[in-house]
DNA sequence: AATCCACAGGAAGCCCGGGAAC
DNA sequence: GTTCCCGGGCTTCCTGTGGATT
């Protein structure tokens, strides 16, 4: 309990982080500090149940996965090892909370049958290389081995003190044989909890973390499932390796069985694996398809009726969260922040129902919030090149080209003395913030005039804007003028 | 039909920082 | 500590291209 404890804590941090934005934002809106705090508001009843990190009892639309899961899953309690399961969807379309919901349900079974069955969830974008899967899969092991010796160790150590007062005779109802057996128990009890180390989260070779693991792991009995959410991230980042091993541990494992859960959202991800392992690892294949806006509505109804008080929804808040998250993949995730912020709004403004404006206040105030996110953290040279493209647009000029982007971004450059970039990786650069979203680019042809890509400012362009001149300080080129008349000298 | 513009975008290689291995 | 390796950002050099113009 204690190393799963250690890895929700991972889950609760990059929450945490996403949550606390939220307040900044609140408190920056001058509305009471603690509200979000005391958790109820007129509009709220409980505002929990609509943040991502919540798991609900109930998974509407999604039985199906459930069963199939399930299912795969089922013939741990048997003892058997369950077939490798790869597990994929978008984001938002509840591959998690299905895993982890069938997750906690066999642990549950298990408690009851013969065979334990333990499932040890990893977020492979925090837990990102061989040795940190490796490790944490150690360390959690290590501490569930240790503290069910060490239960043992005081089952003995009562037994022992009992021999002392009453002799031999209470050994009568365990399974040794005389003192010299309970001593030696003890003895070996103590030895295997020296021997059972720690992995250190950083400089061991992977092969001895690796060998911790498995040594942890084949202590004893059980069925383990060892759940590899975005596993994507692993492979981009530190190839199949680990992959490769976890799935070949049952070769040699004498008590346990370890079986795979991966789940993912990129659908091609498997081409980059090993041919071995894209087969043991795709034994099972479940696709979590998008919810349709139906669907959506199905799910933040049960989620509205527990977070907000009675009847301050308006009729048609629920349809159109829906229909905007629907808009977007179908993304149940995008859906419940869309009406969790649409609700805040309300409670900012002091009304006491949720109205169809909030709902579309909420919609591009998340949008704003993920274009501010991008323009903010966007390498310098990039914001340069943004911000090139910003000063043609506010002059007015339409069909801007690479070339001209270029020209004026190549003034900037001389203004902010930082050394400008070649035409050739700007084309990249703006292929990149064509990419985000943040501007339109096309690949034109002129004509006699050439080939290039027409370039305009997508949709928040003010936004884009003003990020650029506050957060990234690019308001002090304000005064420059980067229109000189270019090259015609040459 | 040929030409030619103003780039797009592929290929190869350099450089640098960070991490693993020795 | 140093050496090696790798990946990402970048440059240099290059070939390809759609369609107005000649």
């Amino acid at each position: 309990m204690t190393g799963m404890s250690d890895i929700d804590h991972g889950l609760d941090g990059t929450a945490g982080a996403t949550d606390d934005e939220s307040t900044e934002d609140e408190s920056s809106g001058g509305d009471g500090l603690f509200d979000d705090l005391v958790g109820s508001t007129p509009v709220f009843e409980d505002k929990e149940v609509l943040r991502p990190s919540y798991t609900p009892r109930e998974l509407p639309h999604r039985t199906a996965q459930i069963d199939q899961i399930a299912s795969v899953l089922a013939s741990g309690l048997r003892g058997d090892t369950p077939s490798n399961i790869l597990i994929y969807g978008k984001t938002g379309t509840g591959k998690t909370a299905c895993a982890k919901y069938v997750s906690e349900e066999l642990e549950a079974t298990a408690e009851t049958g013969d065979v334990p069955c333990e499932v040890a969830y990893i977020n492979c974008e925090v837990t990102d290389t061989q040795y940190r899967v490796l490790a944490q899969l150690a360390n959690r092991f290590v501490a569930d081995n240790r503290r069910v010796l060490q239960a043992r160790l005081g089952d003995l150590e009562t037994l022992r003190d009992r021999v002392e007062v009453e002799g031999a005779a209470a050994l009568a109802d365990s399974d040794l044989p005389d003192r010299e057996a309970l001593a030696a128990a003890i003895e070996e009890l103590r030895a295997d909890r020296a021997r059972m180390e720690e992995v250190p989260m950083t400089g061991w070779p992977t092969d001895r973390v690796y060998d911790a693991f498995f040594e942890a792991v084949d202590y004893r009995e059980r069925v383990v499932v060892v759940m590899l959410d975005e596993i994507d991230k692993l492979v981009e980042k530190s190839g199949d390796d680990t992959l490769y091993n976890l799935s070949r541990m049952n070769a040699d494992l004498d008590n346990s069985r370890v079986s795979i859960m991966g789940i993912s959202n990129d659908l091609q991800f498997t081409d980059f694996l090993d041919p071995r392992v894209k087969s043991s690892l795709g034994e099972e294949e479940i696709v979590f398809p998008p919810y349709d806006a139906t669907q959506l509505q199905d799910i933040l109804q049960q989620r509205a009726a527990v977070a907000f008080r009675e009847g301050v929804l308006a009729e048609e808040v629920i349809p159109l969260c829906g229909a905007f998250a629907a808009r977007e993949h179908g993304d149940a995730r995008r859906a419940l922040d869309l009406l969790r912020t649409a609700g805040e709004l309300a409670a900012r403004d002091g009304s006491e129902r949720v109205g169809e404006g909030h709902v579309r206040e909420a919609q591009e105030e998340l949008e704003l919030d993920r274009v501010t996110e991008v323009v903010r953290t966007l390498p310098r040279q990039s914001q340069l090149v943004l911000y090139a493209i910003v000063r043609m647009d506010e002059k007015g000029m339409d069909s801007i080209t690479t070339g001209e982007v270029y020209g004026v971004y190549e003034h900037l450059c001389e203004h902010v003395s930082t050394d400008a970039l070649t035409q050739r990786r700007v084309t990249d650069l703006i292929g990149e913030l064509d990419m985000l979203g943040l501007v339109n680019a096309v690949v034109v042809s002129k004509g006699r005039y050439g080939r290039t890509k027409e370039i305009c400012l997508s949709a928040k362009s003010d936004a884009t804007a003003r990020v650029l001149r506050d957060d990234a300080g690019l308001a002090t080129l304000e005064s420059v003028d980067p229109f000189v008349q270019q090259r015609f000298d040459v």
